[in-house]
DNA sequence: CTGAAAGCGCTTACAG
DNA sequence: CTGAAAGCGCTTACAG
């Protein structure tokens, strides 16, 4: 392997130059052009861990999720890992496989490999060792969830808003009996998919709490829920699940209970995933907009790398989007 | 931070022994524990940046997914992960998006970022940029599928054997009439599948080539070849699927045609993930040996680092398992 | 704009 | 068993 040494000697100039080149400092126009044939001639490559040592940054940004397989997380870290690797930083991935109690771990590993920066999936409260990656000046990025009370950037969906668009379109197709199960109420997502629909089931006058039913992140609580709100509140027309998993066992549960989609039953799940598309009739889902999260997170972060000192961290709220397929019924009315 | 310099300092010994005692290298008892007082007195980390700049190693393992939505790999890459940190090297995850011309960039990214190994799921032929990292030192794993004519080690399942088993149990329950939805039939996996199929059906005397539909890896193909192949041929009285995206789609088509699983179709897919326990019946599949897979990987590539002199290569081939549900019938006859 | 030199935090022959 | 020293491949004040 070719070093900035063997460059500087190929190019008759000192280590230094090639250095500043390497690094976008401006040279006598003739100067460049010896050290650019140089690394050419050479097939020169930049030394990261000797880089690294110097100027303290690794380049590497850890991503902690729940669990590789969460399909949502996963479909987030893609177009982050794009967007990382374009700006030249590597992707370091942790799962704390759903525990808690693995995070700080975890989170000391990644401070143990120098990461530049840290994005952390569906945290809600902050744990003792964030404060010392903020003591060591390691950003950090917040998807999905903000961490209550921590000083960080966090990337969010707007929830409470879908909510809202789910409820108003079925209202507008003619539905006035709308249940909804919802996820763990101790979950902030959970939480807001549901206060949004209790604000706007309210605001239109059709609020009743029988309506409601609770799960978590289950497909069987999904199931169970389901299966429980339809039988004892036979008048409900239209059902929306919170999340991915709730909407995999009302599926289950509306199957087993004979009732046909969306003639008996119009139905609004969450998150476009293969399901949607496999269930017959296809689902209409609320889907979040993962892609532009994944970018936002990458922008998000390298900037703060690139500025220490940024004080001010703010929230940025992505829009979901209502996609209207056969299972909510006919959208001649949109 | 501190660094190996003040731990000596602090312990009145030498840089020298201090990194001594950090290998594992035996010192003097007394001054072993001077410097483990010292060491965390002072809460000193190593600078894995340093260590790697003197070692050549950078303690990382690319890992290089098809996509990070991959269910699939996404399990084998959790444990790989858990046990790549025990080991204290970290996991860089790269997706070429499907898309087999990204591969070579994403494998000089790695390369330059001094991975001691690259992980690579489900390349079928090696790309030149491979013998740029052999030549480079840099051991290989493939996972999933081997790569042709490429020495590296490989960690696969017995995909004819798995077929083989779902042939005899279906055939044991009564069924002549064993359909499949093979695989793309360019694509190893699904080959050895639809091969081990074949190869049992002849054996039992009961192979017949219309109870074969080929598809890919999209759930619309299996929804069609399923269509196709039930319509055409109403003899069959059970199907097997040999991917989770069939199995998707081959589920959506039996319900289109109004069958009953099991009474009027028996039925076993493929891969053990969250459909198979939605969809009513559960299903019976063959489910693969993810955590093992992972472990092994991980288990391998750390030994073909430590000694890079080994030369004999050879795939390691894990079990799958039969976990049979409802929607192959009773098991009464196991 | 450029060179010479110090230094980032480690490891490892060399010598004792 | 242990210390002193060279060096891994870079960056960056300092000086010109």
């Amino acid at each position: 392997m070719a070093t900035i040494r063997d460059v500087a000697k190929a190019a008759g100039m000192s280590i230094g130059s090639v250095s500043r080149y390497l690094n976008g400092y401006a040279l006598k126009e003739e100067n460049m052009t010896k050290i650019k044939k140089a690394i050419e001639k050479l097939d020169f490559k930049q030394n990261y861990l000797a880089k690294g040592l110097k100027t303290k940054k690794s380049h590497a940004i850890g991503v902690v999720v729940n669990a590789l397989t969460d399909v949502f997380a996963a479909s987030i870290v893609t177009p982050l890992e794009y967007y990382l690797e374009k700006n030249n930083y590597e992707l370091i991935m942790c799962d704390y496989q759903n525990d808690i109690s693995n995070l700080k771990q975890k989170l000391q590993f990644l401070s143990s490999r120098n990461v530049d920066g840290v994005v952390i999936f569906h945290l809600s409260k902050p744990i003792s060792y964030l404060y010392e990656l903020q003591k060591q000046q390691i950003p950090i990025v917040a998807v999905d969830v903000p961490i209550a009370g921590f000083p960080c950037d966090a990337i969010l969906t707007d929830n409470h808003h879908a909510s809202e668009n789910v409820v108003k379109n079925l209202y507008r197709a003619g539905h006035r009996q709308i249940g909804i199960i919802a996820g763990n109420s101790h979950d902030y997502v959970a939480s807001q998919r549901l206060q949004g629909y209790v604000a706007t089931m309210k605001k239109l006058g059709i609020y009743q709490p029988d309506l409601i039913a609770m799960g978590n992140y289950f497909q069987t609580s999904g199931y169970k829920a389901t299966k429980k709100l339809l039988q004892s509140n036979r008048k409900i027309t239209a059902l929306y699940t919170t999340n991915y998993y709730l909407t995999l066992g009302a599926i289950h549960a509306i199957n087993d209970l004979n009732l046909k989609i969306p003639q008996e039953l119009a139905f609004v799940g969450f998150d476009d995933y293969d399901l949607s598309k496999v269930i017959n009739p296809p689902l209409t889902v609320v889907a979040q907009p993962v892609k532009q999260m994944g970018e936002k997170t990458g922008e998000i972060i390298l900037k703060r790398i690139k500025s220490p000192n940024l004080t001010s961290f703010k929230p940025h709220i992505l829009n979901t989007k209502l996609i209207w397929r056969q299972s909510a019924g006919p959208k001649s009315f949109l």
